[in-house]
DNA sequence: CGCGTCAAGTTCCATACGGGACTAAATATC
DNA sequence: GATATTTAGTCCCGTATGGAACTTGACGCG
């Protein structure tokens, strides 16, 4: 299993440390995708920062917004893993920037819905290219249809997230 | 491609958003892996700052000379992605405790060598096996095949990561 | 062999981050 | 319908973090 893709590697460039944890690894997944999720955060934010003066809370966000409008923060924070508190100060800073825009929910008068303005809208068009462009380089490597397979495989996973045993408390029986 | 394994979906309870940036997210790869490399982190690390009081850098130190004894602070940088000073504190950290051993390498004065104690390999033994549990369940819903599908195409896009441009300065050539 | 450049680690410092306490509204309980 | 519990979001504050400058040793070059 934690061997999988070896017989790839060949002449490549990769240093010897990362084919360790590649291939003589317990955890081998944890790490590939723990080392692509940073390949790809990396730059991209550090671009964005520079770009736009935007950092990286900030446009997780934006991003959110960008795909479905009219979000609530709470959904925000537990999508993208981010504490309550770091997300709060993002859309501060967000509104301040005249980015998004806040209104009472109604329903709930103790959240807010957000909405993304037009100059929000601008940035993140603008800033999604880089971040497709930079994916795609990344799959590069892949066929069309192992990409496929990979986006499927992954997919599945992550929609089995909600089935994983919580792991809090593996010792906590003490009262 | 973004829609791969959408037919998975079904019941689950994954939420609304988690839905949409699976499913209609210009950016399916990344939003996958930073979602999946943020459930297992962010448990784990927590148990084993938990368990054994150590911090995720200085984790990252020790399981790297788990996993490959004899290394020196750079090899871990640039196989992990923390910033050089990051590493540095968390090898002190770590010497104090006695976790890990350091000595001059006589190749090349300015440099260390460092060594994983008994206690040190002791305690990655230990932290190890939550790890690898908290794996084997994220991929549970994945059959054996998958599994090694799934392995072997991230380790094929990990080798080639050597090749990514290097997207520094998209906009840099302004003098 | 003396000089400039580069690489390994360390130190300094400003700040972004996240835990935890807090307020207020919703919802559950009896 | 009063009280307790949960949930949305904000605030306070200590600390871990990472950029940048620095030190020391390697290395290329005339």
């Amino acid at each position: 299993m934690r061997e999988g893709g070896k017989a790839a590697a060949g002449k490549h460039g990769v240093e010897d440390l990362v084919a360790v944890k590649l291939w003589q690894n317990p955890c081998w997944l944890s790490f590939r995708f723990n080392f692509l999720a940073l390949q790809f955060n990396e730059p991209i934010y550090r671009l964005i920062e520079k770009e736009h003066g935007i950092p990286r809370p900030e446009f997780v966000v934006l991003y959110s917004l960008g795909l479905s409008d009219g979000l609530t923060a709470s959904a925000i924070c537990s999508s993208s893993g981010f504490p309550k508190n770091t997300i709060s100060r993002a859309i501060q800073k967000l509104i301040d920037k005249n980015i998004i825009r806040r209104e009472v929910d109604q329903a709930d008068l103790r959240s807010f819905v957000l909405y993304i303005t037009d100059e929000g809208r601008r940035i993140v068009d603008q800033a999604m290219q880089p971040m497709v462009e930079r994916e795609k380089a990344m799959v590069s490597s892949l066929t069309p249809a192992e990409q496929l397979m990979l986006s499927e495989l992954l997919a599945k996973v992550v929609v089995d997230s909600p089935n994983w045993p919580p792991m809090t408390n593996i010792e906590e029986n003490e009262e």
